[in-house]
DNA sequence: TATCATTTCGGGAAGAATTCCTAACCGTAT
DNA sequence: ATACGGTTAGGAATTCTTCCCGAAATGATA
């Protein structure tokens, strides 16, 4: 087997000295460089073109994500291993959108990064098993393009709805009965796959609808 | 020197794997046991009772905060580390509230966190620099959040429910009446001045306590 | 030590919100 | 014309939320 030359971009120093521990276990597997922001990881890939690169989402700066798309504009070729804490559909769904080989949650066992390594490198995409589930199992809030099935008058109130508008605030602004705004938040939830409040907003965030103070 | 028992707490393996090594790597450390959720946590802690305990505050149920209240109303001397991603403030006050001994990032260089369980193991706090330039910078021109009205209970419900969690989940994650988390949630919201659920997650997005996939 | 404030925990009851069912009306496509 | 989906709501049952209360534990302070 010919050695695999990875490289490693996450924002936390402590968390990148463990995966090279890790994947070094694999004699095959040689980290060569490693990146803690969007932007350094870019240069590096470019620079070293591993054969793998194991990446975080969250990063400063640029996201993993956004990374993926500007290298792989670049190196069509790059195989890229998205490495992430979210255990979101929403986030795996724009890993592969963006042209990701694969999608591992931090939460896996540890062998499963050096499977997952190992596999890309051969060409292959990886998807950890837990994730493969959450796509089998469709009842996961936001999955697929969920918000693509609300109506328009649904979507109008979703979008006011996580605004923080009150369903009486909504009613006067559409000019409806408090009982329509009721029963189209119910709807929306259902089409969602949601059942609190909080999961709707959260697919909001996910999709760009909202956004937080913070963000850059 | 005498031998520092851990025992570490953290939802993912693959990071929990990456701090082993690292913190073997001096010799004087001894990681005795690994626990991957809050509660598991908890029981470890009680069993062996380690000279230290590293801690994750993003945990299954019971978050890491909630773990080291929990302990130290058993075990006061109970020496706790909290090694978190959260590089906001709010985290800080909360773990110090809590009763932990220290608060070190997980963007902090390697060296950090053995250089904080020794501090910690021989009786002192640790806050890594980062974040004590932080509270040095926050206390001119900062200016009460409503967000520290909250006690630590309030804000330990306020987190899961932003997250998503049904009142049932909390009250069964926290081993609480589900009366309890719904008077709760009332108190929250009036302390935050939120009316809809939606407002509430607005108020934890600010602070950064959620964040959205957008930032992809 | 005694005291007072705060926090945590939950029951009860009234009121509000949510769900589920139903149905009317209106375009549009078949 | 018929069928379909979107918009609009009412009714009833259920669930959630608020506001009231109090008990127990904790913590700070005099």
């Amino acid at each position: 087997m010919q050695e695999i030359n990875v490289i490693l971009v996450d924002d936390h120093a402590v968390v990148r000295e463990g995966y090279r521990r890790l994947l070094e276990r694999d004699l095959y597997i040689k980290v060569v460089a490693e990146g803690e922001t969007g932007d350094e990881g870019y240069r590096l890939i470019c620079d070293h073109l591993p054969d793998v690169v194991v990446m975080d989402i969250t990063l400063p700066g640029m996201s993993g994500i956004e990374v993926t798309r500007r290298v792989l504009a670049r190196v069509p070729e790059q195989k890229i291993l998205i490495f992430s804490m979210h255990e979101d559909m929403v986030f795996v769904n724009r890993a592969f959108q963006a042209g990701a080989k694969g999608y591992v949650t931090k939460s896996a066992a540890p062998e499963v990064l050096i499977d997952a390594v190992r596999q890309v490198a051969m060409g292959k995409l990886y998807l950890s098993s837990e994730m493969a589930q959450l796509i089998a199992a469709q009842t996961i809030p936001g999955g697929e393009q969920s918000i693509d099935l609300l109506s328009g008058r649904e979507f109008e109130i979703f979008r006011l709805l996580v605004q923080g508008q009150s369903l009486h605030e909504i009613s006067e602004a559409l000019h409806i009965s408090y009982k329509t705004v009721a029963n189209y938040q119910s709807n929306i939830r259902q089409k969602l796959g949601a059942t609190t409040a909080a999961q709707v907003v959260r697919i909001a965030l996910d999709h760009g609808i909202i956004w937080s103070a913070d963000k850059v």
